[in-house]
DNA sequence: GACAGGATACCTACCGATAGGTAGGCTGAG
DNA sequence: CTCAGCCTACCTATCGGTAGGTATCCTGTC
């Protein structure tokens, strides 16, 4: 790829400013500077800064979903899929900076900035992780490498939480090596004793 | 209390929208709005905006921090301390309009757009509450009402980010009822079995 | 007890910068 | 000839912040 089309620089360095500033700290310009095209000819692409971040959003969740599905294929135990999950979080803030977060827990936190269409697809990416880690867990009860007690749902969620939650608290206090322990210590929290 | 003083009003309704909409999306006007104040009298009380955010930091940090010493100090055992540590959580949730955050959450997302001085409070709040939950970890160990399973701190680090992560996830998908159950799920799996 | 002086708390009016967004023109490839 | 793709030029609204003025109250001095 010499070099992508000026519509897929611009939702690369949005997402990007995104995970590290969040929306409000987004601006169209910050984006006219990255992408070296005037701001007026982001109007071009997309409409409203609303409709930018919703076909961010559709990106996202959809990139997001093809991994889930490929750790779902694979022939790894429940165990080793919910360690590949947690390494999807551990690899969004080691890229680059080591300051971004995920785009939907972003977006989680600003969700009262989005209009109606946005603030559904960033519902729907937390229903998509809910739903990947109860097959998940399920899963881990069957092949016995997973210990779940409770309604496996609430398990998901607090899984989907701790990970989330885990970008946030490390991105402003322990860095990586903080949000690989939270993420190392509930998987083995979760797992079956040797 | 008749009537609280102004300084009081305007850090009141500004802790208010960033815990709902975030800094970047709480402006002076804003705060003009609601206060009934003109917003250049709101630089009287503060000098800049991140003098406010920094006068909220120190007494919101204030003000958790003797709540956290108060569970200390009870005599419940420590899984009734963890208990109700989430309960702080529950509660920041289900106030108001069930929309609001916590106020260091809301600012680790944004961290970026903060000054040096909010920022190092901002993690000196994860600092506490890690601090924290360590003690209550280790008494769980000592009266044998809490199972810990490694590193201790890493296992606080982990309770930490769920929560925080809890209150992320629920705001913006399955609300209250789901951040109760985040919290009872994740109490009960550090639960030592009856 | 009167009063000057200063601090306090607010006001009106304004600043430059930036926000998202619009109108309309140029240009090169199919 | 069309039109996608980009441009210049500009709009209005709002951002955080500043300048300077005005009531009100407290305090120290004679």
């Amino acid at each position: 790829m010499v070099s992508k089309d000026t519509r897929t620089n611009i939702m690369d360095v949005a997402q990007d400013l995104i995970q590290r500033r969040g929306v409000n700290g987004m601006s169209f310009q910050d984006i006219s500077d990255a992408v070296k095209i005037r701001k007026a000819s982001i109007h071009h692409h997309f409409a409203s800064k609303q409709d930018l971040v919703e076909a961010l959003l559709t990106r996202y969740r959809a990139e997001f979903g093809s991994l889930l599905n490929g750790i779902l294929a694979s022939r790894a135990k429940a165990r080793g899929k919910l360690q590949r999950y947690g390494e999807l979080f551990e690899g969004t803030l080691q890229a680059d900076d080591q300051d971004k977060s995920c785009l939907c827990g972003m977006l989680a936190a600003e969700v009262f900035s989005l209009d109606e269409g946005p603030v559904r697809s960033v519902k729907g990416f937390m229903q998509d992780n809910v739903t990947f880690l109860t097959k998940v867990l399920n899963e881990g009860k069957e092949d016995g490498s997973l210990v779940v007690r409770g309604r496996v749902e609430d398990v998901a969620s607090m899984v989907l939480a701790a990970f989330e939650g885990g970008l946030l608290v490390a991105r402003s206090d322990g860095g990586p090596d903080q949000l690989s322990a939270i993420i190392r210590n509930l998987v083995s929290l979760l797992s079956a004793k040797p």
